[in-house]
DNA sequence: ACAGTTCAATACATTAACGCATTGAATACA
DNA sequence: TGTATTCAATGCGTTAATGTATTGAACTGT
């Protein structure tokens, strides 16, 4: 049988393909990008693109559900190089730091992926599960805080975990709308932690 | 002179126009919206778009101007018209009711600017007075609620607002994406009361 | 080397959406 | 009532984007 072995040209084109797609979508906003727009932008022409993709809109939630892995993957990795020494703050700003600069490219495609989960329940299904992954991080990341801390929270972690992402992205929002506004940052570094701080209470050890 | 009393019929085509734009826009999602869905949804055609607009992207700009405006609105009638009785978690849950029904659509028409204010000044604009107003109002429900238990916040009351906004949103992100999961309303419910409570201590008074 | 297969390039037909220029009806004003 | 004006309806040409069918080149295994 010729096989199914590994296609031969097929995965490095989708690869880059998609790996063009993410900064085409962040660019141009998903709105009004076209097939031409991503296979010029990845040095290809409209027959790569039909022999890998149907849809455009199949293309921003391959790339988007990438870039989440990647993300993820990031803010895993912060964690588990914490710095014993860290407090419950500098340990969230760390966390943050770790994911850098693929935020605002992230919080591009999350939003129109958003957008798309109110019609395509394919979009809906993959914006959930990058949410819920991403709030499992939090939940660590908050639990490992609090741990050090010597503290319980006083809600649910997952609701906790919840509350924080709404920070955290609105945080990324107001950076789309006013990248100068200082307030972008202050509600990272100084509302967050202040937040965990005071949702939690000494643990009532023994 | 025969001149600028009042334009006879174009205050109401455009007021018709606006107004089914927002559904429009709402339903099928703003991304992939023509001037043909605009105006067969009001009940014109192709002529009253081009005689009271330019683009697609300029009645979606005015449309969440406006569905703003009256969601500022609902909040601060709620505000006024508060029952003196309500504990601090009732106001804010009654604050929330009163924007009720315009929350989900409201939303989405926001979350299409704010991917158009990365590219557009002009979205950016309306996006950011936006946000602007909503914090003042939610500002001030802040500020009620503390003075009515009594406490001052331990944080800055901006940075307090935005924070409650970031959770507000999420929650009406959550609701897009997964509208069965509970969490949504308990973010609301739940997670925004017990926010409000933590950051804040008994007033010093005198 | 050869035969078979995979996949991107190309060309083409089709559709969709745009925007303008014209037209005609309704309105204001005198 | 008559005249001028405003604005939506209509029709048309143009552009842009789609999706498919065909072709040819590169790779695989024998």
């Amino acid at each position: 049988m010729t096989e199914v072995k590994a296609p031969r040209r097929r995965t490095n084109t989708r690869a880059r393909l998609l790996a063009a797609a993410v900064d085409v979508f962040v660019e141009r906003g998903a709105r009004r990008v076209t097939v031409d727009d991503l296979v010029s932008a990845a040095g290809y022409t409209r027959g790569a693109f039909y022999s890998n993709f149907n849809t455009v809109d199949e293309v921003l939630l391959e790339a988007f559900k990438e870039e989440s892995e990647r993300l993820i993957e990031a803010v895993r990795t912060a964690l588990d190089e914490h710095d014993e020494t860290d407090s419950s703050g500098s340990l969230i700003k760390a966390a943050f730091d770790a994911v850098g600069p693929m935020q605002d490219r992230w919080y591009v495609l999350q939003s129109e992926v958003v957008l798309q989960s109110l019609r395509d329940p394919d979009a809906r299904e993959i914006s959930s599960a990058t949410f819920t992954a991403l709030s499992e991080q939090l939940v660590e990341l908050v639990e490992l805080a609090l741990d050090r801390l010597d503290c319980t929270s006083t809600m649910p972690t997952d609701l906790l975990a919840q509350t924080m992402m709404g920070v955290f992205l609105h945080s990324l929002t107001m950076r789309t709308i006013r990248p100068d506004d200082p307030r972008a940052d202050r509600l990272l570094d100084d509302a967050l932690p202040q937040l965990l701080d005071s949702l939690s209470v000494p643990k009532a050890s023994a």
